[in-house]
DNA sequence: AGTCTCAAAATTGTATACAATATTTTTGGT
DNA sequence: ACCAAAAATATTGTATACAATTTTGAGACT
């Protein structure tokens, strides 16, 4: 029996809050106490500080000065754009990662499409979320260009909170082949296959989403409110 | 006589630390101590702290557990990385940049090149290459696109390590009429023309480092260092 | 009821204290 | 003089203490 870890750090802290938010656990503008999470994971608030200072940076918590933590809410410019980059930055990526595909590398994709498939089934919705963006983050990671990988990985994860908000009600968040088309498009090498189900996909991400202006603010809560009964 | 600012913040504190870096004033390597930096700021270690833990998420510092934070030093893979991801980005946003131009941003834009060339004429030369990347970065902003402008924002405050490290010797940093060019084309709203000036003169940037693999390892010191004498 | 004000409680921001880990210096031996 | 081991020093990591700010709630008043 290994020793069991005693420690926790900071960036882990992270990883498990980014984890759950991911999942959709916490919805955006949920606070983040410090309190609280420091009783969570058992560590002083100085850890939890740093981890939610680290979450900030990624933008996908929001921290309001003397006010606390909350989870981000991107606007529908902030959503627009962060489509528009992974847009700009995923297809080429994927064309990258064809052409560096292994037979190692098309069976870890593999696993985690089945891995989907069975979140799914059992109709854990975090998770599939969850695992659809790794999904994505794995790609990237083959195309062994880091510096650009992060930049997705953190579009990302700041889409699942733009999936959140904007998701249009009865849209289906992933359409079950679309991972497996481009899959298979990378296990054969076609970077240009590859490079146009991805954009496909991310188009189809999107229509998903209701990223429409919000109709006229209603100037009077009153107009809204108004006679009660009928 | 306006009140004197009497409190400094983390951010703040991040950010002189990466101008300093940027403009040269402290090289990649440089160890970069928390009491030392409590000392220059007035605060206590617990500002310090965040602050570099802020410019470590963006890999401008490296925090080497219980060793202590330093000044990055990216490794030839990721100089080409950084750079091909400014290829990707930059051109296509000074294109976007150029639909937006108004009067006042070229004026503002026009203003840095001026005090880039004073900077320069002064010898100044950190002062210089920070307006540089400042210049890069005003372009990305006015493409009104923050998600993006941000990634280009990181990827030059890196390229300034890149330069530290890289620059071929002789080699002039940033041809004097690169910026006025763009600055032009901007202006006249010529978007195509834009993009395929960034685009060259990202490669004239490259083109001013040695970003070669280094001569084969030394495998022994004493081949080297072999025969004192003739 | 409603809301205004002000005290009490809770929460975040910063500094400091202590623990854990590196680094340097000293010491002793060959 | 050189090297190794160990003590001394310095530095980072984490927790706690206190200050500043916000939030909550009670009571008085209209």
């Amino acid at each position: 029996m290994p020793a069991l870890k005693t420690t926790i750090t900071a960036r882990e802290i992270g990883k498990a809050i980014a984890k759950a938010i991911h999942e959709h656990k916490v919805l955006p503008g949920t606070k983040l106490g410090e309190d609280e999470l420091s009783e969570i994971y058992g560590v002083s608030r100085t850890l939890v500080r740093s981890a939610l200072q680290g979450l900030s940076h990624e933008q996908l918590v929001d921290i309001q000065p003397n006010r606390g933590a909350f989870v981000s809410k991107p606007s529908l410019r902030e959503a627009r754009e962060i489509f528009e980059a992974r847009a700009l930055l995923e297809p080429r990526t994927a064309r990258s990662a064809a052409l560096r595909m292994t037979k190692e590398s098309a069976r870890r994709l593999q696993i985690h499409i089945d891995d989907e498939h069975e979140a799914l089934a059992q109709n854990d919705i975090g998770k599939a979320l969850w695992l659809s963006g790794v999904f994505h983050i794995e790609i990237s990671k083959l195309a062994d260009q880091a510096t650009i990988g992060r930049f997705i990985e953190s579009l990302i994860a700041r889409s699942s909170l733009i999936i959140a908000l904007y998701r249009k009600r009865d849209s289906a968040l992933c359409e079950k082949h679309a991972h497996h088309a481009l899959l298979e498009a990378l296990s054969q090498k076609d970077g240009v296959r590859a490079e146009e189900l991805m954009q496909s996909h991310l188009v189809d991400l999107v229509s998903a989403l209701d990223l429409r202006e919000k109709v006229s603010n209603p100037t009077k809560l009153k107009d809204v409110l108004g006679g009660l009964g009928a």
